[in-house]
Parts: C-alpha cells; sequence; structure tokens
DNA sequence: GATGAATGAGACTTCATTCAT
DNA sequence: GATGAATGAAGTCTCATTCAT
C-alpha cells in the first residue's frame, strides 16, 4: 500500500527530473555549439545527437532554432547578471558602478558579436506571448538592480532625490538597448 | 569592317579590366558579408546581390563557396604577410622578430575565429591542384621572410651559421601551423 | 475492507461507463474535425484535446488515425442505413426502393468526398482481421435490409420469385460499391 | 549577322514562354490535387512531379505551399468573375443582378468549402505585400464591375442617384466578404 | 564571358505513434 | 486504463551549384 503510494508520489518528480536534465542537455550542446561553430553553421541534428536526445525532441522545449538560441542566452543571462551586479565596486560612483554593470553585460555579448546580433534580433522581433514576458522579465531583473544602486546613491547624497530611481532605470537600460542594437548591427565602436 | 577590328582590338583590355573589376566586387562582397554573417549564414545569393552579378558569375571565379572563402583570405593574407614583416622590430633578438610575424598572422586569424577555422580546414584538406600551388605561394612567402630574418640574425652572429635557414623556416612555419590548427579547432591557448 | 470490495463491485459499471463516454468524445471530436478540416489537416493532438483525453489514450480506442476515421464513419453509419431503409417508399417499385436505399448511401458520402475516398479506401483494403468482421458486419445490414425488400417485391409478384434475394442483395451491393469507389477515385458522375 | 540579331531578339521571348508554361504546369497541378485529395493531403512532391519540374522549382514561383494555392485561386478568379458579370441578367431589377455576381461567386467556393476557407484565411491574415496588391487588385475588378451596374440601374432611374456607386460597391463587396468569411469558419448557412 | 532558371540534397519542423510511468 | 514525453519518418523549404541561352 505504501510502496503504491510512493511510486504515486515520486514519479511526477522523477519524470520532472528526467525533463529538465533532458533541457539542460539540450541547451548546453546548443550553447556549446552555436559557441563553436556559429548560429547558421550548426545543425538541429548535431545538437539533439550532442544532446543524446531524438530530433523531434528539441522541439519540446523551443519552438524553433531561433527559440533554442534565445533560451541559451535566457539562461546564461541569469548568471551574467548576478555576476555584473555582485562585482558592483562599493565605494565607486554611481556612473562607474553603472559602467561597471553594462559593461559587464556588453563584454558578455562581445566575445561573440555575431551570436549577440542573432539573438538581439530574436529579443527585438520576437512575436511570441510567452517569451516577451520572459524577456520583460530579464529585463526588469536589470532594471530592479540599477534602481537600488540609484537609491543607494541617493541615500549618500551622491545625486538628487528627486529622480524616481525606477523611471531613470528604465531610461538607462533602454540607451544601453539602443547602442548594443546599434554596435551589433552597424558596427558603430563601443 | 574597320570598327569591327578596332573593337577586337580594344576588347582584350576593357574586357580584362572588366574581369578583375567583378572578381574584385565579389571577393570584396564575400569577404565583408562572412565576417559580418558568418559564413554558413551567407547565401552565395547575396554575394552576388551585393556584388552586382548574376547568381552563375560567381562559379567564373570560384569552385566553390569554400574556394571563395579562401579566395577571399589569400586577398588579404598578401597585404597582412606584408605589414606582419614590414613592422618586425629591426634591433631586436630573432625569437622576439619571430613572435611579431607570427603575432601579426595569429592576430588576424583571431579576429574571427570561426571563419579562421573554416580557412584552415580549406587550407589543410583543400584538394584542388592550382588552389594547392596557390596556397604554397603564400606559405613560400612566409617562408622565405622567416628565412631572411634568420641569415641576418646570423649574420649578426646572433644564432649559429650550422642551420640552414631554408628549413629552419620550414619547421618553424609547421609548427606555427600545427597550432593554429590546434587553436581554432580545439580551444587551445594562444 | 467492506469499502475496498464495494468499491471493487461497483467499478466495473462505472469504468465501462467511463470508457465508453471516453470512447464517444472521441469519436465525437474526431469527426466534427475531419469534418471541419479534412483527414490529413486534423492532428491527433487535436481531437485528444478537443476529447479532452491524453494523447496515448485515443490508441487505446483506435489503432491508428485511418482506423479512427472508419470508426467514425462505422458509427455513422449505423444511423445512415437505419434511415435509408426506414424511409423507403412503401407502395414504390423495387427499383425505387433500391435507388432510395443506396441513394440516401450515396447522399451521405456525397456530403464530404474527400472523407468518403479516405474511407472506401480504408473500407477496402484494411487488412486488420477485427476490423474486417465490423465491416462484413455493415454489409450484411445492408444486404438483409436489401433482400427483405426483394423477398417483399417476390411476394407481391413484382419479380420472379426465381432469384434467391441473398444472392441478388450481394450481386447489387457489389455493384453498389464499385461505382461508388469510381465515383470517389475517379470522378465519374452519379 | 542577322541570325545572331535573331537569336539575341528571341532568345528572351523563349526563355519567358518557358517559364510561363512551367507556371501554368505547376498551378493546373496543384489546383487539380488540392482538389482531389484536399490541401493539407496534397505533397509539394506530388505537385511537382505531376508538373514535371523539381522539387525546389515550386519556390521559384510560389513563396510557400499556401503562397500556391492563393496563386492557383488568383488564377481561377479572374475567369470567375468574368463569367460572373458576363451572365448578369441584362433586364432584371439591381438586387437580382448583385444577387446573380456575388451568388456565382459564393458558388465557385462553395464547391470545396474546404478549400474556401484555407484560401479565405490567407486573403484575410496574408502579410507579403505583393500578394496583399494583388488581392487588392482582384477586389478592385469586382468593385469596379459592381459599380457599374449601380451606374446603369441609377440610369435606368431604377435607383437614387445620390449614392456614389464606388462607395456602394466597397459596401456590397464588404457586408459579401464578411459573410463569406462568416460562412466558411462558422457554418452559417448560406 | 555572363546570365538566371532549374535542380536536388539537406536543412528545419511536424506529428502519428509508442511506452515507461 | 490513462498519461504525455519521446521518437523518427516524412513533410516543407533553402540554397549551392549547373547549364541552356
Amino acid at each position: 500500500m505504501s510502496s503504491q503510494t510512493n511510486l504515486v508520489a515520486l514519479e511526477p518528480g522523477r519524470r520532472e527530473r528526467n525533463k529538465q536534465e533532458k533541457r539542460r542537455r539540450i541547451l548546453a550542446a546548443a550553447g556549446r555549439l552555436f559557441r563553436r561553430k556559429g548560429f547558421a553553421a550548426t545543425t538541429t541534428q548535431e545538437i539533439t545527437t550532442a544532446a543524446g536526445v531524438a530530433a523531434g525532441t528539441l522541439y519540446l522545449y523551443a519552438r524553433s532554432k531561433e527559440d533554442l538560441l534565445l533560451l541559451v542566452f535566457m539562461d546564461e543571462m541569469q548568471e551574467v547578471i548576478g555576476r555584473a551586479f555582485a562585482g558592483v565596486p562599493h565605494a565607486a560612483p554611481l556612473v562607474d558602478q553603472l559602467m561597471h554593470v553594462f559593461g559587464t553585460l556588453a563584454d558578455y555579448h562581445g566575445e561573440d558579436i555575431r551570436l549577440a546580433r542573432a539573438l538581439i534580433r530574436e529579443i527585438a522581433f520576437n512575436e511570441d506571448r510567452e517569451r516577451r514576458r520572459e524577456i520583460l522579465g530579464v529585463r526588469r531583473t536589470i532594471n530592479a538592480g540599477v534602481a537600488r544602486l540609484m537609491q543607494q546613491a541617493q541615500q549618500r547624497r551622491e545625486i538628487t532625490s528627486e529622480l524616481d530611481p525606477e523611471d531613470a532605470a528604465q531610461v538607462y537600460f533602454s540607451v544601453y538597448f539602443l547602442l548594443l542594437q546599434n554596435w551589433v548591427n552597424d558596427d558603430i565602436d563601443r
């Protein structure tokens, strides 16, 4: 009786873990190959073979090859953003702190300008409702961090308290993203 | 009749110039697009459109898309090699001079590691007789320059005169090329 | 313990009803979608979603998508055949009565010539033993009805009694079915 | 000399005729198969095989399988519209004339309701600029014809001259198209 | 030599079907 | 019996390359 109960209780966990593991393997393989060979030069077959799954399985986790690129970056972004804010120089002026944050993000994209280009197109023009929400989530995480830095600067009287930190963060992000777009698209200098 | 004759007489020069111009436009367009979008992501249609020629015309100048990549690099290589040897520090020890030369070449490839990878595969495994001869030409240019640097070092008694400069240059090049291959393929460090 | 017993005792009926209900929902959803979108354009996922069951559940009730089509028609056929014979003009000559019966069937198929085509291929070439038996059952129902009409015609001396009604019914059905096949396949006229 | 001239002059004609012939064969094969088997059940391979061209050739003439459906109908539409207006009863009241025109179009779509559904989705949601222009062209042809009928009715004092025939034609078409959409999508009655 | 329509191999993607849970 | 994640065959579509003009 109890074994039955356990089985039922455990089942969802096992399946779920299995799915997460597959997702992880697919994203890892995709990220590795995209970086090594470039997006276009990497075939979905290569990815699924490297991930040890069947051709169609990829499409249970990503809606398309482009979507897969987005997923890979969204995954990494969490880590990059965390690192960017964790490394902020505590005692430095706000402007340096912001330069550090956006510089870290820019460095990350700069490592592979062509992937960044493909990614930013995906981010800018993605029409999938769910993906737009996830992208917005990443953006909000960045904005929240920037707003916090600004509040701290206000508390230590480095900048005026008249600005709403959240609004200003929005502005910063917009400017940053536009510069990023221009950078990857038109080869303006950093 | 005479106008016909004149036409024929004039044509070769004009035609030849026209051909060279087309070749230049194709290589320029290919180089630009390969670098901007990556090799696989660039279609031959895009290249021919950008070069202002018909789809088939590309194949009068290159045997394949891969061959086109090779041609683009061969063109640029002349300039890079020239620059590498021109910038050799005159008074420096031989080892620094060689580091400068091969460093310049490595920098060039390092600018776009993925194109370099595609290129080096082309160089290493190209089976076309004529192309092998041209590749050999580039290699000889490098070897000749290296041999000259060694001779100069021998003359100023920096190194022993027992080594044949040309043989040593061969060895240097081989080591360099193998390192290059490992670098682009297996991500060993520079 | 007793609740367990009761449960077991009650289950069969409940389970059975539940199964029948699922079967009904699946067939209904399939029929509706096949007719609305066509057979090929309808995915089994759509059917199972519309029926409120899991993807795999469909295959507990049908052996394949084609089989599902067959099941849908077999279900409807019972009703169509009933209607065809119920509406037979009592006082009319046999030939008109038969025209009415086969005409009703033809009308039914004519409502969706493409589904009819898919169905008739299924009927004609189905290799599944059980399905052949069921198809035979439908055929026998029709034959029995036709035979009864002929007997009545013999009794009222409209036709000779020399023919065996059952044999003749067979012949009628064969001719009908062949015409039907030609109609849906080669666009011969009704 | 003259043969050379002729050759050059004729060449474009030959090629062009060949292209038109291919286009015709592809559209004919597609139309036939779509109608016989349905849109989804018809593979592009079947179409190209039936048209006697290679798989890729289809895509020189249509941007996608859906686009091909649109092309097939656009081709036929010309003929249907011509027939609709040619058959207008000369002496009948305007309302009957309009019923005849839109009835002919509705009959055409009614012949294959599922293809009509696919087509009308294509028409309503097509995002291709060129196609939208072509669709608009068909619409204008219909509107022009309707406007002409109204003008004639105004001249014979059947209807008031206050209405602008072109505006009214627009309204008629809009109502017709909306009804058509509802008809094919939600099974409202004609 | 130049053209561009045609080709077909191979890419991405869908979906009927299976099977461990 | 029911589930739904996984599979892989088969579909649509792209694009490097050829060849008649």
